[in-house]
DNA sequence: GTAGGGTTAG
């Protein structure tokens, strides 16, 4: 019996449904357990109908209109789904509703009003909200805010932006992003400069006005300034780089993320684009992409002409997903087809063994650069060379290798 | 439980 005693469990029970008839199950429950009351359980249940069928505010409103005296909390929830996903006027006798019943609204359901009369194009009807209301807070004063900016009022969103009593990360990154609207990238910057604390929002809306602006030195340089970048912030700096068109830096950002999502989005422009995706570096510019972003084999092998640079991209993406053997036989392959491994292939390919600690294939690897290729090892080929042979026991080769082979390169 | 950042198509 776990609903009575458990609420955790009736909402563990409550995130797994998908379909109306899982919600169904799930409300009979509730009703037959005699929790139709539960002010708490109601409003997880409101939520998550939402959640799974955003379209259908008739689902809810049957659930909440069994309750019979909803608290303010609830109503607001359900006031809320409707303004988001309902038609509006249903939102207007909601609020009548509520305040026949004798519910007086709180700060929340200001903030739900104002963000309400916004969407139905009535500022004044905000403002009589905002001016009504006996608690504000940094909230409500933001949400009026965003009502003015949303109107094109910068002076009056400018004024209530000074006036106001507490700002929060929000009210700052609200202000960014209104005057980055305007195109006015001095005071954005001026408003970011000043702001106490900036997060990943402050510097995503920079970095977009920025690269809107055609401005990518600037994008770019306050994007390399993040200590945490998250989905949004790189979407919007490779954005940048689409709207400017640099697709070879945009691939390498997104093969450095690692989106999948965000690699097809990038591919399928691509190939609608002006780009000319058979020149070898924007081709391997996709195959590391493709590569790193999980999707690997595909584009790979439907290049026409596998040049030295994808051969190597692909390599190191198997490497990056612990495919080390894979990576040692495609090495092998492309010697077959006629490609002649650089010094950077060879890093790459030792860097891989040593990775996946092929100890053998790596000394294999390294004889036949020195000997079918004759090339001279650099110090990355010999510290790969002595990370992988000290990786498997085999120190005194390694130190071997380094003192002989070194003295001899530096004589 | 409320306010703030990016992309897609036409």
């Amino acid at each position: 019996m776990p609903f009575r005693h458990s609420p955790p469990a009736v909402l563990s029970l409550l995130k797994t449904c998908k379909t109306l008839r899982d919600l169904n199950q799930i409300h009979a429950h509730i009703i037959h357990r005699g929790c139709e009351q539960d002010h708490y359980l109601i409003a997880h249940f409101l939520i998550i109908c939402t959640a799974a069928q955003p379209a259908n505010v008739r689902y809810p409103t049957t659930a909440f209109n069994c309750v019979i005296s909803p608290n303010i909390y609830l109503w607001n929830i359900l006031i809320k789904i409707h303004c988001e996903n309902g038609p509006l006027g249903g939102c207007f006798s909601l609020f009548r509703r509520m305040r026949k019943g004798g519910n007086v609204g709180d700060v929340f359901m200001g903030s739900n009003l104002i963000d309400f009369y916004g969407k139905c194009r009535e500022i004044e009807s905000a403002w009589k909200v905002f001016d009504g209301m006996c608690v504000r807070n940094e909230v409500s004063w933001t949400a009026m805010m965003v009502r003015c900016l949303d109107c094109g009022d910068m002076d009056a969103a400018r004024k209530m932006f000074d006036e106001m009593p507490k700002k929060n990360d929000a009210t700052w990154n609200t202000m960014i992003k209104g005057l980055v609207r305007l195109g006015d990238l001095v005071n954005a910057r001026k408003v970011f400069d000043e702001m106490p604390v900036r997060d990943a929002v402050s510097f995503t809306t920079l970095i977009s006005g920025y690269a809107k602006a055609g401005d990518m030195a600037a994008a770019r340089f306050m994007f390399d300034q993040m200590d945490s970048k998250d989905l949004v912030s790189w979407s919007a700096i490779m954005s940048g780089y689409v709207q400017n068109g640099k697709p070879v830096i945009l691939m390498s950002a997104c093969a450095q993320l690692g989106s999948s999502e965000l690699a097809r989005w990038i591919e399928s422009y691509m190939h609608e684009g002006p780009y000319d995706t058979t020149r070898p570096h924007v081709a391997a510019a996709l195959v590391d992409m493709n590569a790193k972003c999980g999707d690997m084999a595909k584009l790979f092998e439907e290049m026409p002409r596998r040049h030295l640079v994808s051969y190597c991209s692909m390599i190191q993406g198997l490497c990056i997903h612990g495919r080390g053997a894979e990576a040692v036989a495609l090495f092998h392959r492309m010697i077959d087809e006629g490609v002649r491994p650089d010094d950077v292939a060879f890093t790459v390919i030792l860097t891989t063994c040593s990775h996946a600690g092929l100890v053998d294939e790596g000394c294999r690897v390294f004889d036949l650069m020195t000997e079918k290729y004759s090339m001279s090892p650099s110090p990355d080929h010999y510290a790969c060379m002595v990370n992988l042979l000290g990786k498997s026991g085999r120190v005194k080769a390694a130190y071997e290798l380094m003192t002989f082979e070194m003295g001899t390169n530096l004589r």
